[in-house]
DNA sequence: CGGGAACCTGTGATTTTCCTGAGAAACGCA
DNA sequence: TGCGTTTCTCAGGAAAATCACAGGTTCCCG
């Protein structure tokens, strides 16, 4: 495992029993990503989530450790907080980039920080998301990332269809029937976690967790309010697709069945 | 109790006679589950119940016992009450995924602290269920992290089959000749656990143990009631499966014998 | 054939869960 | 800064689910 050396990254993907569809490297193995953060709590939720995806995970805690281990574990992506305590973000992305020319890094930025620096950065194939996040948008960013850094090809991947209802996560462009809808950008991230889990009950609480950032401390019923706005957007008038379990969540599935 | 120590690998699990689906490692041996609960009658009723699954279980009271028991059992999945006498739930859940990085989390947590930032928890692989909870529940819940986690072997086993009538766990969806049945969420986890023992004559005691709340105080003909509904739903008009065994219980099989 | 036990099910009250309108606050952009 | 958009809280109301009660039915056994 040491000894093995993944320049190339080109991705493909299989589909797991569940039917979620997973990034695979092309030798099969899992896909590799290193998480640098300080706080622990956002190392432990991103290793849940990103394991979760199927892939292999490492973290560290500062700069130091993020190159030491990026040395032998050699990622297929990092996600990399821009505030660490033993160096500038900056310079940790410089090691880095001595280690693994080719790695994509996702950069995690408090709110306020001065954009157009990050800016500049991601001017490559890199990207960037501010904290506090959600995990859709982690991971959506992740598999963007991942999946450019390798096969150019991927297009169709970036496309979620369930039914007559398609989402482009690249253009963040959504149509039922051909006919283009608008959705703001948490109706977006909702949807998008519908049809990547198509016929699958998901419960408030997951969605929760998933969709809403990670120090959402609201109403769980903002989730009923958004399901309830989808509904007019992409299920008015035409035969439904977001249906209720009652007692145990919300599920998508094509209007057919 | 005390003396009991499971360590015994000789016990493989034999499919039942009743043909029972089991969980069961890629080596063939019983799924591990640790259970930690403060309370005694918690921890016994789980334990109970789990190994009626076949699967191997310990326990702990705290979570210093949980760490070290995990450290050696090494399970399969952990079902882990979030309030402990020693150590709050999210420190457990730090220290055992140092040691088991991997290790899918059921947690139980109190009905009106569902609010209390339990953030992230379902967005790995994790789940959590609510006190009191129902057997079934924690039961099926469980499977779903195992089934998931891919400690066990049969994946995608999210669908089970009596005859022309089918359940599909994921989508809460049920069918009778290909009809789509509509269930309440009492009424599917009533008709869950019969078609998880087919053939099988459950008692009316054994059915409220399983499928209702622990806490349930209520008349126990509610169990007749549901039967009742549960027939007018998938027997309505046709050949009848499910059965009543006068002064011994209730039971499913296909229509055909 | 009669009586009792076990079971079935209609009715309706109570509780739970969900939906959605209205408006306040935060945000984004010119 | 100001205006339109987006996010979210709150609360009322509708719908659905759960369950108690009680009268009716079936079955068993003497």
């Amino acid at each position: 495992m040491l000894s093995e050396a993944p320049d190339i990254v080109s991705s493909m993907t299989t589909t797991s029993p569940q039917g979620r569809t997973e990034l695979l490297r092309p030798d099969g193995s899992p896909v590799r990503v290193l998480v640098v953060d300080d706080e622990l709590s956002i190392t432990e939720l991103l290793s849940m989530a990103l394991r979760y995806e199927g892939w292999q995970i490492r973290s560290a805690g500062d700069g130091t450790g993020a190159i030491q281990t990026a040395r032998e574990f050699r990622p297929d992506a990092v996600v990399l907080d821009m505030m660490l305590p033993d160096m500038d973000g900056l310079t940790v992305l410089g090691r880095l980039r001595r280690e693994l020319p080719e790695v994509p890094v996702l950069f995690l930025t408090a709110k306020d920080a001065v954009e157009d620096r990050i800016a500049g950065l991601t001017a490559g194939g890199d990207d960037y998301v501010t904290k506090p996040f959600s995990l859709e948008e982690v991971v959506a960013r992740l598999r963007g990332l991942i999946r450019r850094s390798g096969a150019a090809d991927r297009r169709s991947e970036s496309v979620l269809v369930v039914g007559d209802l398609t989402l482009d996560e690249d253009s963040h462009e959504v149509s039922r029937a051909g006919e283009g809808i608008h959705l703001t950008a948490t109706e977006f991230e909702l949807l998008r976690f519908l049809m990547r889990n198509p016929r699958r009950v998901l419960s408030k609480a997951q969605i929760l967790d998933r969709v809403w950032s990670y120090d959402f401390g609201g109403q769980a019923n903002v989730v009923e309010l958004y399901i309830s706005y989808l509904r007019r957007k992409i299920d008015a008038g035409r035969e439904p697709m977001i249906h209720t379990r009652r007692g145990a969540g919300y599920l998508i599935k094509p209007a057919a069945s």
